[in-house]
DNA sequence: GTCTATAAAGGGATAGAC
DNA sequence: GTCTATCCCTTTATAGAC
């Protein structure tokens, strides 16, 4: 590992402690530079900004997602749980993150900034994050244009999990993970409905509305 | 009207057409205290935050929405046509403004924000904004539990199509337009379809789930 | 109660020296 | 790559005018 990198890393590893302790927006970027053992503009040279810390964190996370969810893949054979798999995995993950991952949100509703959650630049973060979903919906038996489009639905159920886990104040989120095991059943249900023989019509609304949230 | 409502009512129009044309990040309340011909102070005495005026903002048009959805709900007489009015009144409400209505999203995942969109602060114009979709939903035969709880779950539908809709650079956002239609013959079909009979479980799943939202 | 004028604390971001 | 100095902004505060 290149000297330049350990600083790099050194500089994320503080920011992420003290956002953790005292959240986004309670962290100075003066904060960070001093417990990593930089000036500001160190800190600067490596983040370009404070949310640019943000989505490294949310990098690293996904990362970590994709190779938690595959363990558990492994170990389970039906759609559902693999679903079920997905999300608490990804839960256990930002478990003790509620304050940091608020910060992903931030930029949702802004597409002029460069970072913001739905635009270009974090489109290989987003990415990675579907392809999890992907995985598992995996050879599940679908129509040829839901198994393209399923994982984005999917993926962005999750988010709204997310959500819902960032302001969920019961101990240890266990509503959350409540929600997701209903989410769950309620989506396998609906798969299966879905799948009764008279309901193309439907099919086919449903494929065009998730058509037109795709191309975006 | 008083003099100091002038002067509020004042403040909040040149900010709310700063934040349009530059948008939220790009307007200064140095900029919105002289365009306004008033103090910097004044502007604070008015608005404790920046925030605070984009908070303004979406509680005027709420109020705009409420009423106008009420006079496209006079004119039909189906659900689906209430439903589809009151998603179009709004879009058509909020129609330049996707710039500023980007700011309502700024805190979405910030608990701790007592401008928070979720938060308690934001309540009052929550509610205003949920009552919308109950007088949409109307008379319509439900389960009596589905009754309290579709309000709910259409309202965070809407703020779904605005995430979209603010993100659309399609021209005049045609796009979101379309998604609408489609969600609303989606959200029709999946309501006759639950109305089937046999379907009590998926029925109490769901009831489950959105009281599960709801609580929060 | 409504406002002006001014200052200053504190923080995000940047320019330019080394 | 790294630092110092600096800019500009939000927000708070204060003293006083009307």
């Amino acid at each position: 590992m290149r000297k330049s990198e350990k600083t790099r890393e050194k500089i994320l590893d503080v920011a992420l402690a003290r956002f953790r302790k005292e959240g986004f927006e309670g962290t100075t970027m003066r904060d960070v530079a001093k417990d990593a053992g930089v000036a500001l503009g160190a800190a600067y040279y490596y983040f370009p900004s404070k949310d640019a810390l943000v989505m490294a964190y949310y990098e690293r996370i996904q990362d970590e997602h994709l190779e938690k969810a595959r363990a558990a893949f492994a170990q389970v054979k039906s759609f559902r749980d693999r679903l079920r798999a997905a999300m608490h995995t990804k839960l256990d993950l930002v478990a003790r993150d509620r304050k940091l991952l608020g910060a992903v949100f931030r930029t949702v509703g802004d597409p002029e900034n460069p970072l913001s959650t739905f635009g270009p630049a974090t489109a290989p973060i987003r990415k990675a994050s579907i392809a999890v979903f992907e995985e598992a919906v995996g050879a599940e038996p679908l129509p040829p244009d839901m198994r393209k489009l399923a994982p984005v639905a999917l993926w962005a159920l999750h988010l709204g999990v997310l959500l819902y886990f960032i302001h969920d104040r019961s101990r240890g989120q266990v509503r959350t993970r409540k929600l997701v095991d209903g989410l769950v059943d309620m989506v396998g249900d609906a798969m299966g409905l879905l799948a009764l023989p008279g309901l193309e019509p439907v099919r086919a609304q449903i494929g065009a509305l998730l058509a037109l949230v795709k191309e975006e």
